[in-house]
DNA sequence: GCGATAATTAGAACTATTCCAAACTTAGGC
DNA sequence: GCCTAAGTTTGGAATAGTTCTAATTATCGC
């Protein structure tokens, strides 16, 4: 079995789970973040879905991310003001902007951190998602 | 001296320090956000202004909003898709988003936890600063 | 006060996203 | 296998938030 049609599988089982329908549109935005986990925006997934699917619509390629999101196989990041950005990394991590490159990292986080993060809120608060983002340069290289 | 013309001075201070001038737009604005902190888009900045500065423009007030976020007397917050929002808590804190009401709260954060959590950065990253957001709900009252 | 520079203004332009209504697809009941 | 209902896609129009532009106005140092 390859790895796209494990992918596949997965996708389905997660939409039928909520009552939704694996479509090749669907699928085909979902291996195009799998393939290259660059936190592209929807206009990007848009021009990389197009060489596979050339008929497709931006209109669907939002209702895809968007449906992706609700399904929890895809995190919607916003770091600033622009363009929403898609990250199908489901593992516990932070995000690092470069402020010189643009370009966005992932940082996996010790298992304990976001626990240790969350016990700063005070009585009566209940975080059901903590998001970290550092902002800053990486060495020359 | 008014609370308010000590902010001004400290305004003004700052201002001039990167080669600005202090005008009553820039006062203004700045002390609107002072004045309610509950974290206000530009548009809501616009109405709370107007009623002292009637005339006032929208492009104003997006260009003072800019001018306090370089001056570091202002952060710039984005939660989501969604207008950008304003936050003159100069304190190292998180923000908490409540999915019910809307209302972003501010969660002051002890003096080690930033540094504790940059230290997840591998050698080569350094971040300038961290931003923690925290989406959840709060208790009933 | 004068000139140079900076800031404000209104409106147009732009970008990202959502809405809409029509066409198409799919799954399940017969 | 066909029909129907529900879900999905599509292109274009509409909207929201922000930035740009060019003309006017204000401010600062001299």
């Amino acid at each position: 079995m390859s790895i796209s049609s494990q992918n596949a599988d997965a996708l389905a089982e997660r939409l039928s789970h909520s009552g939704l329908r694996a479509t090749p549109q669907r699928e085909v935005v979902y291996n195009v973040l799998l393939k290259k986990r660059d936190h592209p925006t929807a206009d990007e997934v848009f021009a990389r879905v197009k060489s596979e699917l050339p008929t497709i619509s931006l209109a669907t390629v939002y209702n895809c991310l968007e449906t992706l999101v609700q399904c929890e196989l895809v995190r919607a990041v916003n770091f600033e003001r622009g363009p929403t950005r898609y990250c199908p990394n489901l593992r516990p991590h932070a995000h690092f902007h470069d402020e010189h490159t643009g370009k966005t990292h992932d940082i996996d986080l010790p298992a304990d951190l976001l626990d240790k993060v969350s016990s700063v809120l005070p009585q009566g608060y209940d975080a059901k998602s903590v998001e970290i983002i550092f902002r800053g340069k990486t060495a020359p290289h």
